[in-house]
Parts: structure tokens; sequence; C-alpha cells
RNA sequence: GCGCCCGUAGCUCAGCUGGAUAGAGCAACGGAUUUCUAAUCCGUAGGCCAGGGGUUCGAAUCCCUUCGGGCGCACCA
């Protein structure tokens, strides 16, 4: 189904084709008051300038050929030049059909390009815990795989975990002198503590590869044996991999985040690759060695003292680097999972490298015609404006920060609705307290930072989570306590009835879910599918208190339910499908 | 020093491919409740869109500049 702003917008440069000659795009907006109406074209305006006309008189002449009388009241011509068009009810409720049939989408048109899309997100460290700094690529690069999907479009996730470094040296070889008995004995049934034991050993270890020298040393043999593949270091190395995997999978569980075991390519897929990307590039006379580092010197990058800056890809050490893994990976994913597009969801500061990283791609001649995008955001920032970090300075866990803001929304329950049975107030605290992490995070600008607050997010009035979900729980109940069917009622409505303005308005909001979708997506954007649901939540909220359901006149109460029904559907969809966000029937 | 991002109501933020009188929410103030969950709704007030210059019919939006803040800039990721 088509959003109406595109075929309005179809009309418009039809119109202004017959009437000028002009082969141009309509531009068309949603009307900035609604005192002009629902759409708006400014094409007038645009067009006067180039033609050197009366931006009235050529408004008049676009009207003149625009037939658009199936949608649209008669057009009018405002201020300087602007036409206004308002929706026809019969329109809206022809719309109102369709958009409640298509029970799937909801409107939301599919692709006529569909593609293959690598999106490479989330990318936790291996033996270290998840913490806030993995939220936003976490939940926004799932969001964007929804949107992707919906579309049509071929998804592979790929979780760049980070398995592979030189601190697993010192790991392993600390964990070799724990374990020394088990070590030896080549058949290590001892399974890993919490992750909370491995992130202590990793401390201790780090700390002895600094103070210990002989500590050091071995560590550093123990790195060398790790990556020719010694069997008893790739199996304690194994372990930390899986004791750190059942951390993290349950976190994206709890953060209705699809990702699995089999999203996961780490940095250790890509370990037998990078030799061959260094080599590739020097074959190509592209790296080249400078103070001992194999680098490549794209195009346009300086360091502070003005010189060319390096992209390093061996360091003089003879090791590889990130750099090296990323390169490796992004030929990997051109070649063997035919990406046509490839997006990478990190924070803004890697900005950067990833510019780096694509034009060495493109220099080497591995790009082709796949699009490459790095999708940035900003910092989750504490009260006082700086990251977000515990008072003695470490990075605020993220089990943590989603334990406590389930804690805080129990609380809520509680106090509101106390005769709930637990599990169901469990329930509940759990679908809003993540809720409300994530729709905080959804609802804001993807590109800025923003003040991570319980309080606001947790609020019952604004835009948050906990308001999307009463909302929700007010359509529902209105169905629990009238006892509808509500295939049936469907099935009977003959006509539909808009005649009260608050249902025109709710009326108009839900066959706008597509045009929001299509927004959000054309930029990733979540923050324009928030907006629009809570718009939506608030004009339902409008109606409901302005419009009796149930006790409605015969002939106009399965129109109403009709719109409840669809706000109900509209609002599961986007939280739970787009947004992973749960739904709950009461609250 | 160079580069990137940001500065919008008291607070938190939208809006940025240029369009009409700059929008929400919170907080403040005033109203609505024999309820379909008031965890709601309706209304009022609140602004030199950091400052200055430019482009043009028109600028929060584009360009230049100043100030203020954040981030990045050779072997970590």
């Amino acid at each position: 189904m088509k959003p109406a702003i595109q075929i309005i917008s179809e009309r418009i440069s039809q119109a202004i084709q017959k009437a000028t000659g002009q082969n141009v795009p309509a531009i068309v907006t949603p009307a900035t008051d609604s005192k002009f109406g629902d759409y708006q074209s400014n094409n007038a305006l645009a067009l006067a300038k180039q033609l050197k006309a009366n931006p009235r008189q050529l408004a008049e002449k676009i009207i003149a050929q625009l037939q658009i009388d199936d949608i649209c009241q008669k057009p009018e011509i405002a201020g300087a030049g602007f036409i206004n068009l308002r929706l026809k009810p019969e329109f809206v409720a022809k719309n109102l059909r369709e958009t409640v049939s298509d029970k799937d989408r909801l409107g939301i048109e599919k692709t006529n390009k569909p593609e293959t899309v690598v999106v490479d997100f989330s990318g936790p460290n291996i033996a270290k815990q998840m913490h806030v700094g993995h939220l936003r690529s976490t939940i926004i690069g799932d969001c964007i795989c929804r949107m992707l999907e919906l579309a049509g479009h071929k998804v592979i996730r790929q979780n760049h975990i980070g398995d592979w470094g030189t601190q697993f040296g010192m790991l392993v070889e600390f964990l070799k002198e724990r374990l020394e008995k088990l070590f030896n004995s080549h058949s290590v049934e001892w399974t890993a503590g919490p992750i909370e034991d491995i992130e202590d050993f990793y401390r201790q270890a780090s700390e002895q590869y600094k103070n210990n020298t002989e500590f050091a040393g071995k560590a550093r043999t123990t790195i060398a044996d790790l990556h020719s593949g010694n069997p008893a270091c790739l199996e304690l190395w194994q372990m930390i991999v899986t004791e750190t995997r059942r951390h993290y999978l349950p976190l994206y569980k709890m953060l209705g985040v699809n990702l699995t075991i089999n999203d996961e390519r780490g940095e250790s897929f890509y370990k037998d690759k990078l030799a061959d990307v260094v080599n590739d590039l020097k074959k190509q006379g592209l790296a080249v060695e400078s103070e001992g580092a194999i680098c490549v010197f794209p195009e346009g990058f300086k360091t502070k003292d003005d010189k060319p800056m390096p992209f390093i890809i061996q360091k003089s050490d003879g090791a590889f680097l990130y750099a090296t893994t990323d390169l490796a990976a992004l030929r990997y994913r051109i070649n063997e999972l035919k990406a046509d597009e490839i997006i990478y969801v990190t924070d803004a500061r890697q900005k950067q490298h990833f510019e780096m990283l694509f034009a060495v791609a493109k220099m080497a001649g591995w790009v082709k015609d796949t699009k490459l995008v790095h999708i940035t955001f900003g910092s989750v920032l504490g009260e006082d404006g700086k990251p977000l970090k515990t008072r003695s300075g470490e990075n605020v866990k993220l089990k943590e920060l989603l334990d406590e803001a389930v804690k805080r929304a129990k609380a809520v329950v509680q106090e509101k609705n106390p005769d709930l049975p637990d599990d169901e107030k469990e329930n509940i605290a759990q679908s809003v307290g993540i809720g409300a992490v994530k729709y905080a995070d959804y609802s804001n600008n993807r590109t800025s930072d923003y003040i991570f607050s319980y309080d606001k997010m947790l609020a019952m009035d604004g835009n948050t989570a906990p308001y999307m979900q009463y909302v929700y729980a007010r359509v529902c109940s209105i169905f629990k306590k009238g006892n509808i069917d509500i295939k049936k009622e469907l099935n009977e409505i003959k006509e539909i009835y808009l005649n009260e303005p608050a249902e025109f308005e709710l009326a108009k909001q839900l066959i706008r879910y597509s045009e929001a979708f299509n927004s959000a997506i054309a930029d990733f954007k979540p923050n324009f599918l928030t907006a629009y649901l809570y718009e939506l939540a608030q004009k339902f909220s409008a109606f409901y208190n302005a419009c009796p359901v149930l006790d409605a006149q015969e002939k106009i109460r399965p129109s109403r339910l009709l719109l409840c029904d669809l706000t109900a559907k509209i609002i599961r969809h986007g939280l739970e499908n787009l947004l992973g966000i749960k739904t709950i029937e009461r609250m």
C-alpha cells in the first residue's frame, strides 16, 4: 500500500509536468500546522524562482492540472504560494480498511530492490562484561536489522566479537599457571567460573604483565603458542570465550535483541586471513614500511604533525591490528557473504578509522559496487553531562544498569497495582524496565549524546516506554471488558464513521505508519519511529477521552473498535517488531 | 595545531535535502473524573534557535567568522 504522501507527490509531479513542462521531484511534506491541512506542496515557490514566475500564479496553474479529488478536498493556495491539501474522510476510511487487513505489515511496503545487507554491531569483548558502551551499538544495530528485514532485504548480522588479541596471551598464561595440573593433563574439564572470575583474572593478569617481567615474557610466548594453534592454549582460550558467551547471550535475550551464536564472526575468525591482506596490499604497492610498521597512506588524512596519516596494518613487532582484521572482514563480507551493502554500527569516535578503512579497501579495488556505511551514534552521559561511569570511575555494567531499571519499574508496579499476581508484576517490571532503557535511547536523536536518567525514562507521562505500554494496555482493556470478538466485529463492518474530530485525527495518524517507517529507515533514525508512535498514542488518548467505544451507538461502535484495534496493532508492531520492546496487556 | 560533532523554552530533547506565527515532554499555573485502567485528557505561560556577517522572495536549517563545549588525530579497539 502506497503511503498517502507518496501518491500525492506523484500527482503533484504530474501536474507540474503538465502545467510547466518541468520534470521535477515533488516537494510534499506534512503540513507545518494542522490549520493548513494535512500535507503541503512547496513546489510553486521553488519553481517560481527558477522560472522567474509569480509563485501564486504558478500554484494556480499547478492546481488546474492536479488530479487529486479521489484523495483530497479542493486544494487551497495560501501564503506566498503554498498548496495546502486536506485528506478526504472517504480516502482515509478506505486506507484504514486496507491497513487493518494488512496484518503483518500494516501498510509498510517491501522494497522493489532487495539487497544483501551485512550489519556489524554489538561487538562485545571476550573476557569482559558488556558495559553501557555496548548498549547503543547493540540496540540500534538490532533496530536497523529489523527495519531492513521488514523492508524485504536479506540481512546478515555479524557480531564482531573481540575474541583475539594480545590480551589473550597474558590471560591464557595466567590461567595456565593457575590451573597447571589440569592444563598438563590436556583434558581440561574445568569450566571457568562466572564472568566476574574471568574479569578478575584479567585484572590480575594485566597487573602481573605490567609488574612482573618473567610473567610478561611467558605471556608473549603463550600468545605465540596460541596463534600457532597450540591445542592446550586454544582449549583455555575457548573456555574463556564460552564463559563470556554465557554472560552476553542471556543479556541479548533480556534486551530483546535478535543476536545468536550463529551471528558471531569474531576477530579470531579472520586470523588466518590477515597475512593475506597485508601481502595483497604490499603486492599492489599500497602497503609500505614506515617507522618499522607496515602502513597504507590513504589520501586526505593527516597526523597532528601535518604528516600523512598511516593506516597501520602490521605493527613493527609483526603483530596484526584491528585495522587488519577489519580489512579481512570487509573482504570476506564482499566476496563470501556477497554483500551489496555493509553497515557498521559504532560510536562516532571511530569515524576516522572507518573513513580510512573504506578508503584503503577502495584503493585496493576490493569494494566494487558494495555500499559501505558507518552508522554513528553519540555517547550515553551521566546526570553530570560526562560519560556515564560508576562512582569509582568504572564503566557501568550493562547487566547492572538493566537490573536497576527493572528494580525501579517493579517498585512502581507494586505501588500502582499491588493486587496483581507476583509473577505478572515481575513480568510487567521486566517489560517496562528494559523497555524504558531502550525506548529512551531510541527516542533520542541517534547522532547526539544523551543524558541517562532512570527517573525520566520510567516516567508515566511524556514520550516514554511506560506511557506507550500503558496506552496499549488501555486498548486491550476495552476488548477484554467488552468481551469483543474483533474479527467478527470487523467482518460485519459496513461503513466507517469518522465524524468526531478525535476519530478523524486518530484515523489519519493510523494510516501514516508506513510514511513514518520510510523516513525512519531512510537515515536509520529510530527516533522517527518513536515520535510517530508517541503521536499515535496521544491521539488515541484524546480519542479515548472524547469518544466512548463500548457504549457508542450501535452504528458507530464497529468503526471505533476498528480504530482501537488498529491502534493496538500498530503500537505492538512498532514496539515489538521494530524496536524489540515488549507490550503488556495490563499493567 | 588540524579534522569531525555540538550549542534551540528553566530542564531534557525534536525539527536541519531552506518554506507560513520554531515544536514536544518535564517542571509551573488553570480546568476536566457517577472512567472503557486519571499511569489520562484539555488549556495557559514560557524563545534575538550561542553572537556576528553573507547567500535569497524566504535561514534554526546552506556558506564564512567569533565565542563556548565534546571527540579524534602512528603501532589499543
